[in-house]
DNA sequence: TAAATAGTGTCTGTAAGACACTATTGA
DNA sequence: TCAATAGTGTCTTACAGACACTATTTA
């Protein structure tokens, strides 16, 4: 503090995303396998370092998004997740990962028009099974990722963001079991969703098929933030959908 | 990202803090009055860079508490707020902002054997009332870092973090009432906070006083999150208290 | 018709909010 | 005694959870 000629060090800062989809009432995750060292040919989460020193963090987020995922920025759900920066954290040096989490809507196939070719959605039950062995300290992000999306979905209306511009309240649904890893009553389900001022707005006389009786449509309401929010019973912890 | 020898850009990594207590019944944060270029003489969160390419964020961030407002890291609550990274924030050049969210209890006096002497308590509705003019983006840190607070005495212990080891029920609605920044009914306070599984035990048959009659004393239970949360009241936001 | 999913009605237990009331101190 | 704060009891209302029941489709 008290040097003459002290400057501080410089550091790397790379973006690192958590990229959460819903398939087949499954909770996924984008990895990609590594072509290079380090951790060459493991599972890491899509990210990279700033492309030059104007770049802004979100834009940083946002052009990963679209060159290791083919994601608009139109189609989903971003926000900031946290800060890694463990000064071991990268064999290279010191590096300091921005990590956002973003929400992806059902897409119709895994990754379409890629670069990375190795790109591919897992379960994120498998990818924190612990034999999935993630690369530097992807992890931990995916499972604060994880973390804070359980949580989000009491609060917020980010449940939405899982699925397309219109949708079922069976679908809704479906993404609460996935993300929470239990399962709810329909029926309770479907009088508190709509008990939520401005969670969702019925979307159109439309209708849908797939079974049974044809559903209502919604569409996403005016309210990011739930009052009062939707409760996640607590106790039975991961009751897995098969 | 097809250049031969294109090398990522290295930025500059700061730690600032939004550190919070109470006194007097209304949560003040701790500001710096700036001594050098930029914003010299505005007043700012306390913080700075990284000292040595190898110093963890979280032990910088205990080095700028113990140096800027003589905080031990045993007697305070401190977790990650968030990072940030916008291109022009700083006039030097390309910074990112590690912020911290630390709470600390109940001080004697504002600042004991401090370093920086321009060190003071503010009453964070005075320092986000805009006529403060924070340097840089530091309102923009300090106000989510308060929103943090207010979201996570809900769900967390966090509100003993305000308190000494021991405190009473009166004391802890003080918490509540300071940040949330609103009026509680005693009494129910008193059952709810009592209530809710592990967030306080009894410290001993002990007492103390301060008026009325004595009040029991309680230590910190041993639950960080609390089952079923503390409510926030909706609908009328912000009722100061005189 | 049966099977399947969508959607409604209703009961019950828990808990939040309101508030009267008792308890224990100092002045 | 009163004033002040600590702590208890109880009523009312809201709502989560359980679950019987009706509605509308395909096979």
């Amino acid at each position: 503090m008290s040097d003459d000629r002290w400057v501080p060090p410089t550091v790397l800062v790379a973006v690192d995303l958590v990229i959460l989809t819903l398939r087949s009432s499954r909770l996924y995750v984008l990895l990609i396998e590594r072509g290079i060292e380090p951790f060459q040919g493991a599972l890491a989460l899509p990210g990279g370092f700033l492309s030059h020193e104007k770049e802004d963090l979100v834009a940083a987020a946002h052009r990963e998004l679209a060159e290791e995922a083919g994601l608009g920025p139109d189609q989903l759900h971003l926000e900031q997740l946290g800060f890694y920066g463990a000064p071991d954290r990268d064999p290279r040096g010191r590096v300091v990962s921005a990590a956002y989490l973003a929400i992806a809507p059902r897409l119709p196939e895994p990754v379409a028009g890629t670069d990375a070719s190795g790109a591919c959605w897992i379960p994120v039950t498998q990818a924190l099974a612990g034999d999935a062995q993630l690369a530097f300290d992807h992890e931990q992000i995916l499972s604060d990722g994880v973390d804070r999306a359980r949580e989000k979905l009491e609060r917020s209306a980010l449940a939405t963001a899982f699925c397309g511009p219109t949708f079922t309240i069976a679908e809704l649904q479906d993404v609460y079991e996935a993300v929470w890893g239990m399962r709810l009553d329909p029926r309770n389900f479907y009088r508190k969703v709509q008990s939520v001022e401005g969670f969702i707005v019925p979307a159109g006389p439309t209708r849908k098929t797939e079974g049974g009786r044809p559903a209502r449509l919604f569409r996403p309401g005016p309210r990011a933030t739930l009052h009062p929010p939707m409760i996640r019973p607590r106790g039975q912890a991961d009751k897995e959908t098969a």
